[in-house]
DNA sequence: CTGGAGCGTAAGATT
DNA sequence: TACGCTCCAG
C-alpha cells in the first residue's frame, strides 16, 4: 500500500541524528529541527512538562511525535527504555518504531516501552500479576472465549440466557472496564437493567471465573494496570523512575481507563506529551471520551497547547471541503487547517450518484481504470466504506473485471475457526488452566464427547474448584462416566495432551504444533471435508505452522497472536486498497473514493439512535477522516437504492453533502452505459450543465442535484440556501412529457419484481411491490405486464 | 451423540 | 439475504 502515514514536507534526514544519539555533543539547531516549521519545532523542543500538541489531519503528527522521541535521545534527557510511548494500534506502533528507527539506526531497538496500550498493559502485569491475583503465564482471552465464558456464567445463576444474551453482558462489562471500573466501584443502579439488576453481580462472577482460569479479557489489562498502581504505590513509583518522558498517540481516542493509566504514571515526571486531533475522534463506541482531549488543560496544570494547522496532505479543496463540513460539528477545539500548495489546476471534490449498489461499484472501477489509464498506480487508490458490508459489490465487481484489490482489515486470520482451533489446542499444551481452551476442542474433531459429558466434566471442576483437564483425570477413573466408549476417548485425549507437553522442552514449537494436528486428528478432519473451504483452511493451519516459527517460545507466539490483531499482509503487488472508514484513519491515498453517503448508512442509523447529536458528531467527524485521507482527488458518491438485510430500500442522499461548501465540489451527472442516474435516480436529464459555457458555476443549481435535495424531504439541523424545487414541477421539466402509464396498471422492475401502479407523478411512479412494498421508481424502470 | 431442518434475527468499528 | 442457533429425529 501507500506510504501510509502522514508525509510532511521536509524530508528526513536520518544521518546526523544518528551520530548525536550515539553521544556526540548536540548541535545548537540540529538539522531534523531546523527543517521543521515553527509548530512542529515547538512541539518537538517543550519537552519538559505536560504538552498536548493538536494536529490537524496530515500536518505531520507521526513526524512530530518522531522527532521528538529523536530529539529526546539526541540530547540525551533520556535513554530508549525510558521514553514511554503509545499508540492505539499495532500498525501504528511498528510505523513509529520503523521511523524512529531511520531517524536514530538500531538504538531503536532499545525501546522497550513503545507500543500499544495493551501491549504494554500486559508487559507490566506479567511482571507483577501475583499481586493483583494471577500468575505471570496468564492467558488473554478474546471476544469470543470472553462470550463464552460469560455464557457459562449468566446459566450459573440461573439466568434466561435467551432474554438476556452473553453478548450484551458482555458489552456492559466492557463499558465498565473502559471506564476503569471494577465490580465495587459500579455505582449503584448503574446498568441495573440488565437482569433485573443482577448485571454487577454477574461481572463480579466473571471475574472471579477468569481469576479461576488464570485469564484477562483485553479489557483487565489496564484494568488490572489500574489496580496495581492504585494498591502497590511502591510498583507504581518504580514505574515513575523508569519513564523519563511519556507520549502518547491518537489521544483523542483514549477512554476513562487509559486515561487514568496516563495520569497515574505521569504523576510522576509529568512530562507527558500527548499528540491526537478531537476531529478526529471516531471511537466513541467503544468507550473513547474525546472529553480527555477538550480537558486535557484542566488534568494537566500547566499544559502547554500546540496547534498543527499547516497540511501537508492535501489539496486546497479537499482541504476546504472537509474543514467546512467539520465545522457543523459543535464541541470541538477548533483548527482551521491551511495549505501552501495551491493548484489552479486542482479538482474539486466530485460528487456522484448511482442507482444502486452494484451501479456504484461498476462506476467507481470505471473511474479506476481511467485514472490506471492515464499512468495512476492502483497502490494509491482507495475505497473507503462505512459499513464492511458495502465492500462485498466492490469485490463482486472488482473480481469480475480482474481488477486488483486489497482489502485491509477483513476477517482477521486468527478469528478463523480452523486458527482459533489450533491454538486452542495449543493453550491446553501451554496452559492446562486454560478450561476454555479445553472445552473448544474436548470434541473437535468428533470424539464422542457430547455436552452432557463436558458438563458434568465442568460442574466436577467447578465444584472441586480445579482445572477442568484435573477434573476429566478424576472422572475417568470412576463410573461416573456411564458411557465406556466416551471415557477411553477422554483418557486417549488426556494421555496425548500429556505425551504433548512433556515434549514442550525437546521439540520446536512449530513442529510440535504440526504433531498435535497430526495426533489429534485435526488436520485429517479437514482432509475428510468436503466442502470447499476446507483447502483453503489446511492452507491457513500450515500457515499458522509456518508464522511460529519467528517466534522464541509457544507462550511468545500466544501472546503475540492474542494481541496483534492485524496480519500484515503487505504484498507488492499493485492493488486498490478497499477498507472501512475506521481503519483508514491515518492513511493517505492519492485517490481516495467515498461510496454509501446515504442517510441510514452515513450517518449511520444506529449511531444517531444510541448516541443523538453526539453520535451525529462522531458521523462527521468519521466523513472529515474520509475526505482528508486524499491528496490529489476525492470522490464521493450516493446510490438511490440498496439492499439492506435482502431487502431493497431506497435512499436519500446523506445530509454530510449539503454540509460541503459549494466552491470546493463540483457535481457529477452519470452518464454511463447503463443509462446514467441521476442524483436520485430520476433518469438521464440528457442537456446538463456541462452543456453551459462556465463548468463551474453553481453546480448546486443542476437537475439531480435538486432533486437530492427535494428528496431529502425533511428539514435538516444545517440545511443549506440551495434552490428547492417542488417534485413534480421538477420532473415535468426534466421529461416534458406524462407518463404512459395508467393508476392501477401491473408492472414489472427489474429490482423489485412485480406490482402495480398506485400514483403518477410526471415521470415518476409509486408502485407498490408484491415483494418489496411500496417504492417511488422512475417509469422508464418499469415495464408493462 | 450426531446431523439436519427450520426458525429467528442481524447485517458499525478494535485491542 | 445469510448465518447461527435451537429443536428434533434417528
Amino acid at each position: 500500500m501507500t506510504a501510509p502515514f502522514d508525509s510532511s514536507a521536509p524530508a528526513p534526514r536520518p544521518g546526523g541524528i544518528a551520530a548525536r544519539a550515539l553521544g556526540r555533543a548536540a548541535a545548537p539547531t540540529p538539522d531534523y529541527v531546523a527543517r521543521l516549521n515553527p509548530e512542529q519545532r515547538m512541539a518537538v523542543e517543550t519537552t519538559e512538562g505536560p504538552v498536548l500538541v493538536l494536529a490537524g489531519a496530515g500536518t505531520g503528527k507521526t513526524r512530530v511525535l518522531t522527532t521528538r522521541i529523536a530529539h529526546l535521545l539526541a540530547t540525551q534527557k533520556a535513554y530508549p527504555s525510558q521514553i514511554l510511548a503509545v499508540t492505539f494500534t499495532n500498525k501504528a506502533a511498528r510505523e513509529m518504531r520503523h521511523r524512529i528507527g531511520d531517524l536514530i539506526g538500531p538504538s531503536v531497538e532499545g525501546m522497550n516501552w513503545l507500543g500499544t496500550f495493551h501491549s504494554i498493559g500486559v508487559k507490566i502485569l506479567r511482571r507483577h500479576a501475583e499481586l493483583v491475583g494471577l500468575r505471570s503465564d496468564f492467558t488473554i482471552l478474546d471476544t469470543d472465549d470472553q462470550i463464552r465464558l460469560m455464557k457459562q456464567v449468566i446459566q450459573a445463576e440461573n439466568i434466561d440466557e435467551k432474554r438476556w444474551p452473553a453478548r450484551q453482558l458482555a458489552n456492559l462489562i466492557d463499558s465498565w472496564k473502559n471506564r476503569g471500573l471494577t465490580p465495587e466501584d459500579v455505582p449503584p443502579g448503574d446498568g441495573g437493567s440488565f437482569a433485573d439488576g443482577r448485571g454487577v453481580k454477574l461481572y463480579k462472577a466473571y471475574q472471579a471465573r477468569l481469576k479461576t482460569l488464570n485469564a484477562c479479557d483485553f479489557g483487565d489489562l489496564l484494568l488490572e494496570n489500574l489496580r496495581l498502581f492504585r494498591e502497590h504505590p511502591d510498583v507504581l513509583r518504580d514505574y515513575h523512575q523508569r519513564f523519563h518522558y511519556m507520549l502518547v498517540d491518537e489521544y483523542q481516542d483514549t477512554n476513562v481507563a487509559q486515561y487514568l493509566w496516563l495520569r497515574l504514571l505521569a504523576q510522576g515526571r509529568k512530562n507527558i506529551c500527548c499528540v491526537g486531533d478531537d476531529d478526529q475522534s471516531i471511537y466513541g463506541w467503544r468507550g473513547a471520551e474525546v472529553d480527555n482531549i477538550l480537558r486535557f488543560e484542566k488534568d494537566f496544570p500547566g499544559a502547554v497547547v500546540i496547534k498543527l494547522e499547516r497540511n501537508y496532505r492535501s489539496t486546497s479543496h479537499i482541504l476546504g471541503a472537509a474543514s467546512h463540513l467539520i465545522t457543523h460539528n459543535e464541541g470541538r477545539l477548533g483548527k482551521t487547517l491551511f495549505t501552501d500548495a495551491v493548484d489552479p489546476n486542482a479538482a474539486r471534490v466530485r460528487v456522484a450518484s448511482a442507482w444502486d449498489s452494484e451501479e456504484e461499484a461498476r462506476a467507481i472501477g470505471e473511474e479506476i481504470e481511467a485514472l490506471q489509464r492515464k499512468g495512476h498506480r492502483l497502490n494509491d487508490m482507495a475505497i473507503l466504506v462505512r459499513a464492511s458490508f458495502q465492500m462485498r459489490s466492490f469485490e463482486e465487481r472488482f473480481v469480475s473485471i480482474g481488477l486488483n484489490y486489497r482489502v485491509i482489515g477483513g476477517p482477521r486470520f486468527y478469528e478463523r475457526q480452523e486458527i482459533r482451533d489450533a491454538l486452542a489446542y495449543l493453550r491446553v499444551v501451554a496452559q492446562p488452566a486454560d478450561d476454555l481452551a479445553f472445552e473448544r476442542i474436548v470434541n473437535v474433531p468428533k470424539r464422542g464427547i457430547g455436552e452432557t459429558t463436558v458438563r458434568l466434566l465442568h460442574d466436577h471442576a467447578r465444584a472441586r474448584d480445579i482445572p477442568i483437564i484435573e477434573a476429566t483425570d478424576e472422572l475417568i477413573q470412576t463410573e461416573e462416566i456411564k458411557s465406556t466408549k466416551t471415557r477411553t476417548a477422554l483418557r486417549d485425549l488426556l494421555a496425548s495432551f500429556g505425551r504433548w507437553r512433556s515434549r514442550l522442552d525437546d521439540m520446536k514449537h512449530g513442529e510440535l504444533a504440526e504433531m498435535i494436528l497430526e495426533e489429534s486428528g485435526y488436520t485429517d478432519m479437514w482432509q475428510q471435508d468436503r466442502s470447499a473451504d476446507a483447502p483453503g483452511r489446511l492452507e491457513n493451519l500450515k500457515e499458522l505452522v509456518r508464522s511460529m516459527e519467528a517466534f522464541e517460545s509457544l507462550g511468545g507466539f500466544l501472546e503475540h497472536i492474542a494481541l496483534v490483531m492485524d496480519t500484515d499482509n503487505t504484498e507488492n503487488q499493485d492493488a486498490v486498497s478497499i477498507m472501512t472508514l475506521h481503519s483508514a484513519k491515518g492513511l493517505e491515498f492519492e485517490t481516495v473514493f467515498l461510496p454509501g453517503w446515504e442517510e441510514g448508512l452515513f450517518p449511520h442509523q444506529r449511531s444517531l439512535d444510541e448516541s443523538g447529536r453526539a453520535g451525529l458528531e462522531e458521523e462527521r467527524r468519521l466523513a472529515y477522516v474520509g475526505i482528508t485521507r486524499a491528496k490529489q482527488r476525492a470522490m464521493i458518491w450516493f446510490s438511490s437504492n440498496r439492499r439492506i438485510h435482502g431487502l431493497w430500500q431506497s435512499n436519500v442522499p446523506s445530509r454530510f453533502l449539503d454540509e460541503l461548501p459549494e466552491k470546493h465540489v463540483e457535481v457529477i451527472e452519470q452518464t454511463s452505459s447503463y443509462g446514467g442516474y441521476n442524483v436520485g435516480g430520476v433518469g438521464n436529464y440528457g442537456a446538463s450543465r456541462f452543456d453551459r459555457a462556465d463548468p463551474f458555476t453553481n453546480t448546486y443549481s443542476t437537475p439531480g442535484w435538486q432533486r437530492a435535495q427535494a428528496n431529502k424531504g425533511s428539514a435538516q439541523a444545517h440545511a443549506r440556501a440551495v434552490p428547492r424545487q417542488i417534485e413534480g414541477e421538477l420532473v415535468a421539466k426534466s421529461t416534458g412529457s406524462a407518463s404512459k402509464y395508467k393508476l392501477g396498471e401491473r408492472v414489472f422492475h427489474q429490482k423489485f419484481g412485480y406490482g402495480a401502479v398506485i400514483e403518477i407523478e410526471g415521470n415518476k411512479l409509486t408502485v407498490d411491490f408484491e415483494k418489496a412494498g411500496s417504492k417511488k421508481v422512475v417509469d422508464s424502470f418499469v415495464t408493462k405486464h
